[in-house]
DNA sequence: ATGAAAGCGCTAACAT
DNA sequence: ATGTTAGCGCTTTCAT
C-alpha cells in the first residue's frame, strides 16, 4: 500500500489541500460538516502525515534531543523517563542518543541531532570540549546541561556538584570514626562525574591526615561484577579496611556481595559507600552508605527549562539549578 | 548566528547549490579543489545540513523506529544496545519510543514514529490489538516484531517462546524434586510475556499432578522492592513453600534478600526462580535459578534483518529468528 | 566537472 | 469558510 498524502486525502474529500490540512490540524474554521468528510477520507487513505514535509515547512520540529553517555547504568533511562515525563503535554518530543561516554562519539551524536533541527537539546555533563562547545553555541537553540554542576555552563544548567557530593561523603564517612579508607573504581578517565566524586572524597580526607589506603581503578565500565571482583581481590592484600569507597552503587552492591560471600561483617567491620541512591541499594539485606541523586526530578526540571525556554525564548530565566544529594545509610 | 544553509555555503565557495551538495557528500566528479572550497566554507560558517530537508527530497530517511514497553527494566535497554550496535556502519539511525506498556499509547506512538517515515519500525511483542497491526501493515516498510515468539508475526519476528520458557523453567524445577510452589508477579496484565511464562509453568506443574499452592499478583511493575515485599508476606502466611517462581529476575532477587533477612535458606528449603539471566542474579551471593535471554542478540539480530530487507526490499528472507532461554542456577 | 529546473509534502501568508 | 501562491532546504534529473 503506497503512503497517501495530504493532497490525496484533499482529493477524496473534493477539498483543497489547506482546507483538508486544516481539518486534520484542528483548526476552527472549518465547517464540522467538510471536516468530517476530510477525517473519514483521512481514516479511509489510512493517511499519515509527513512530519518531514510538515516541519520543513512550519520551521519547526518540536523535538528535544538529548544525549546520554550510556543506558547499560540505569541512571540514564531514569533521567530520560524524567525528561520524557515532563515534555508531556508540551507537543514536544525526546529523541535519545547514546555518546558512549565518548566525546568524540558524543561530537557526532551531537552534530547528527542538530541536523533534525530540534527545537532545544539535553546533554549530559559540563566537559564537552571546546569545538563541541562551538558546536552547541552555535545551533541558536536553547542548551540544558545537566547532572553536573562543576564547570562552565553554556546555557542552563540542572544538576548536583559531584565533587561536593565526594566531599560530604567522606565527611560523614570519617565523621562516624572510619580511619582506614579504600577505593574501588572504574573508568574514571571516561566517567569525569565519578572522578569528580573521588577527588572530592580524597580532597576531605586529606584535609583529617586521612588518605586511601589502597586503591583499585579498572578501565572497564562499572558493574555489579566488576565491583565483586575488585573488592575479593583488594581484601584479600588488605583485610584490615574499615570503609570502602566506590565508583557508584552498583560497583558498591558488588563489593557488599563479595563480603557476604567471604564472611565480612558489613557495617560493623567494613563500611561500604557508593552513589546514586538506587532502588537496588535500598532493597539490599545490608545497608550501605549511598547519595541518593534526584535523578529523575533532574530529567523533569531540565525539560521544565526547555518547555520555558521555549514559550518565551526572550525572557530572563534562571539558568542553573542545583541539587543537593542526600546521603543515607550511615549509622 | 542564524543556521545558515546549502545555498549560503555554496555562495561562500562560488559555486552552485549543488556543486556544494555533491561536495559536502563526498560526489565523486567534484574537482579537488573546488571541494576544498566548499568545505573550508562549511567549516566557516559551522554549517550543519538539514536533514528534514534532505530526508524529503531525497524520500529515504535511514531511520530505523523502534518501540519498547519500558526503560526501567534493564533489559530494553540492553536490547537497544543491541540494535544501535546492529546498526552501525549502515547509515541508519535508531529512534526509541516508550509504550508504558501501554497498548493505546503504543498505538499512538507507532503513528508518531511512522509520521517521521522510517525506514524499518522494530516493535516489542505480537500483541499489539488489531488497528495497531493494521497501521503497521500499511506503513510499507519491514515490521520486525522482537523478544516474543508466541503469536502471528506481521513480517519478521526475532524472540523466543515466553510459554516454552515457563514450561521449561517449571519442568527443571519439578525435575530437581520441588514440590510445593509460589508465585510471585506482578502487572501481569499489562506484561504479556510474563503472563505467558506463567502460563507455560502452571500447564506445566499440572501436568506432574501439582499447582501454585499460594500466588501473589501484585498490579505495579516489577522491582526488587516490591519482589521482596510479596516475598515477606507470602511467607509469613505460607512457610513451607519449596519453590518460588518470580516474574523476573528483579523480583527473584528482591526475594532472595527477603530470604537473606529472614534466615530462610537459599536453595536448600526455598528454591527462587526468575526469569532473565541479569547480570545481578550471576553476582549475587547466593544463586538462584533464571532463563538466560540473549537480549543484546535479539537486538543485533533485529538490525541485521532490517538491513538486509533494506539492501534487498524483494529478496526473500527468512521471516523469523527463534532463540531458546537456556536454565541456569538449578542445582 | 558544474549548473538549472523541478519537486519532495506540507504550512504561512494572503486572498476571497 | 475555503482557496491560491510561495517557499521551507535539499536532492534528483537532465542539461551543458
Amino acid at each position: 500500500m503506497r503512503k497517501s498524502t495530504l493532497e490525496e486525502v484533499a482529493a477524496a474529500a473534493g477539498v483543497s489541500k489547506m482546507t483538508a490540512s486544516r481539518a486534520l490540524r484542528g483548526t476552527p474554521d472549518v465547517s464540522s460538516e467538510t471536516r468530517q468528510r476530510v477525517l473519514q477520507a483521512a481514516e479511509q487513505l489510512s493517511y499519515i502525515g509527513n512530519r518531514l514535509a510538515l516541519s520543513l515547512s512550519s520551521q519547526r520540529t518540536n523535538l528535544v534531543a538529548v544525549v546520554v553517555p550510556s543506558m547499560s547504568n540505569i541512571v540514564f533511562p531514569e533521567v530520560l523517563a524524567g525528561i520524557s515525563a515532563g515534555l508531556e503535554g508540551s507537543g514536544m518530543q525526546a529523541v535519545f542518543g547514546i555518546s558512549d561516554y565518548d566525546a568524540a562519539k558524543e561530537r557526532e551524536i551531537i552534530h547528527d541531532m542538530l541536523s533534525w533541527q530540534p527545537s532545544a537539546i539535553i546533554v549530559t555533563g559540563l566537559d564537552q570540549p571546546e569545538e563541541t562547545v562551538r558546536m552547541l553555541k552555535s545551533a541558536g537553540i536553547p542548551v540544558i546541561q545537566v547532572m553536573d554542576l562543576d564547570g562552565d555552563p553554556i546555557d542552563f544548567n540542572v544538576g548536583l556538584s559531584h565533587g561536593r557530593a565526594g566531599e560530604e561523603m567522606a565527611r560523614a564517612l570519617v565523621g562516624a570514626g572510619r580511619k582506614r579508607f579504600g577505593y574501588i573504581g572504574s573508568a574514571l578517565e571516561r566517567d569525569l562525574r565519578a572522578a569528580k566524586r573521588k577527588a572530592g572524597f580524597e580532597k576531605v580526607l586529606k584535609q583529617n591526615g586521612l588518605h586511601f589506603v589502597e586503591q583499585q581503578i579498572d578501565s572497564t565500565f562499572s558493574s555489579i561484577a566488576l565491583g565483586k571482583r575488585l573488592t575479593t581481590t583488594m581484601l584479600a592484600s588488605v583485610p584490615d579496611l574499615d570503609c570502602l569507597y566506590y565508583t557508584n552503587d552498583d560497583m558498591a552492591t558488588g563489593g557488599l556481595f563479595a563480603c557476604m560471600e567471604l564472611g565480612v561483617a558489613v557495617p560493623e567491620k567494613l563500611l561500604i559507600a557508593g552513589f546514586n541512591g538506587l532502588d537496588l541499594a535500598s532493597a539490599l539485606p545490608v545497608r550501605i552508605a549511598t547519595s541518593r541523586s534526584p535523578r529523575r526530578v533532574m530529567g523533569e526540571t531540565a525539560a521544565r527549562l526547555v518547555r520555558e525556554a521555549i514559550a518565551d525564548p526572550d525572557g530572563s530565566h534562571q539558568k542553573t539549578i542545583a541539587f543537593t544529594p542526600e546521603i543515607t545509610g550511615i549509622t
